[in-house]
DNA sequence: TATGAATGAGATTTCATTCAT
DNA sequence: GATGAATGAAATCTCATTCAT
């Protein structure tokens, strides 16, 4: 396997030919059921072609849960850069990441099937996971420091809430939502930001 | 397949070995993972033997979905009729969740790799999951007659923290949680059910 | 396995079923694709009873095909006890023949697949096919004697002439015949027995 | 399954090299005893080649009847293009037919099984045997139209004449014949030969 | 005589992966 | 770099047959 860097025009252009293809087919048919022969098909490239850039599958999908995982972080990041109070930088937050997944389905639908099946790749999931987690946790923090929700442990509610919003986010996006429920992004959004907001900032009541 | 209404005490016997069998397997090796004839030689019986009590893997899994929701159905609707105070029947609603979760980590593994990996066990969790959901949906909308939190979508909400509810436990109870997060089991419990009693029993703050 | 003889009233009548029920299954799937299970199900009795009275599926199928050949063979001779003319009889032998299948269509759909198919049945059944082939082929001697096609083979001839009957009748009462072709019994009679006769009854141009 | 023509050299001797070895255990084994596993080894390959080439074992014979049908076909025509006398070109053409059977012992065993038993297969076969038994109807249709054997059915005479043509072949080149009856090709096909030509070319006594 | 239950022994089929060109 | 072709290694599922009751 050549190394990424050391790859002409055409091999840029395969790989990422793989790379769309994989999200395609892992959108349409789910990780699990994606078959290597299915995302060469998909690429129009050949089968074995697709060993001389990845050695898995699961390798393939580690590259694209990376750059996923660097749009999400921002996207969540941005809207504490801009000042906004925090409990509006929070619904922002949430609304970038449920925007995010909505774009990358295939990464979506890939990233969470193979983080219950793939122990190579869970243990790379997890160490993103990890990072998203402490970067709530400390935002908790921040808030108990002002007086919310004071007592709570920080990191299993953030875990919790991390929990929240990507199962959510892949029964809704990822899978079509639960039966006979309605459904519309905003509606979402603001179920999922509103929990959010009331499970962190709240007062105890006054004595 | 004789049907189970008619088999005789030996018929019985072998199906709960198959039953007791597949939830070992299925929480040391995963749902996926599972073979037919690991559950067989976990129950000391033969594979073909397997075939005279379930078609596939994913009605045995089906038949454990049902014991289990029984289980947990009850489990969650118990405090209600103690005359405990909501926060607090909730509270323990969450708990009886948990601890039910706990006890059949066969289960719980095997129904979330299906739910998200199998069509034909899908189906049948998503009527499962939606008679909770719509459990949890009634409940909300009685707080907002009492002036809880007015203004949320009851069903996306009941949705969110259901998946919150069931993600949750699968990282902890299933594949033994976040990295480098200190857990115990009440601190656990803690945090979701402060999550949820934050974010349904909130008061509009007076204009 | 009890003999025959030394049944009782109630073993008499789970034979009977059982030969029943074969030639319903045999008519309906076909001889292979037969299971012992089918077999039994249709006969209301249980698998391991099969046992106690055929060894193999082929068993059961050579006791209905005695009991059909001694029928045909009754059915073929008759006519010509009958003292009809020579054509006449042999019109009405072939007749005789097509109608014992007509009646017995799970008798000729077992033997004609099995003897294609199954070593055990198919030496059997060369017998039974030996006996009517050297009535034919004395048949066409006696034609012989009296002028008719000279110098034909008679066993061969006998053999392609049966070969026709049982073909002819397995792909019309079996199978449900030849595409697009319209069909009726009177018909179908009338063309089997023509190139029978023809083919027999000539003689040569003068010279 | 890389279409046929998209083959390079190595493919198609991979394809024929099944299709011997298929033709070889046909006759061998029969077509319903032969395993994928059997052919394979017959043509040196592994069991998962064969499915880069053919679905099923029908599929391949399907592939075997159509080369098979179109020597048959144009065996059974040559005659008739040589401008020899009707009864002439009859003998020649059913000569053809049997020659091409005897050369094609494995074609014949499995065609003749696989349209006993196999639903796919037997539709498939039934198109082809339409074709000749239409045009031997259209034979004995002009025979006809020269005063030949008046009043019979032409469809329904072909189709026996048809069956009696397969299965003769079937009986004497497939399964070895009848028990105790000499055999040599010429006295075989002469009386073929013979039923078939004076079945079709008589004429009504004169009144 | 009858039968519920168990199972050995196979055949089919699928795919990720390798290799020669 | 690319790819046609080949294959090892599994897992599923099916049935005829047996046996204890």
């Amino acid at each position: 396997m050549t190394p990424a860097a050391a790859r002409g025009r055409k091999g840029r252009e395969t790989d990422e030919a793989f790379r769309q293809a994989a999200r395609a087919v892992f959108a349409r048919e789910g990780y699990l059921n994606a078959k290597i022969s299915d995302i060469a098909a998909e690429a129009g490239r050949s089968v074995a072609s697709f060993y001389n850039y990845y050695e898995t599958k699961a390798d393939l999908l580690i590259a694209l849960a990376e750059e996923f995982h660097a749009e999400a972080t921002q996207m969540a990041a941005l809207p504490y850069r801009r000042g906004l109070s925090r409990e509006d930088a929070l619904r922002e937050a949430v609304a970038g990441f449920w925007r995010t997944y909505a774009k990358r389905r295939g990464e979506l639908i890939g990233i969470f099937q193979a983080a219950m099946l793939d122990g190579k790749f869970r243990d790379r999931w997890l160490k993103i996971r990890a990072e998203a987690i402490s970067r709530i946790a400390a935002e908790i923090r921040r808030a108990q420091a002002d007086g919310y929700c004071p007592g709570v442990d920080p990191v299993l509610t953030a875990s919790a809430l991390s929990a929240m919003l990507e199962h959510f986010c892949y029964i809704w996006l990822g899978q079509g939502g639960d039966r006979d429920v309605q459904f519309d992004d905003e509606r979402a959004l603001d179920a999922l930001a509103t929990i959010w907001v009331k499970s962190v900032y709240w007062r105890p009541a006054p004595a």
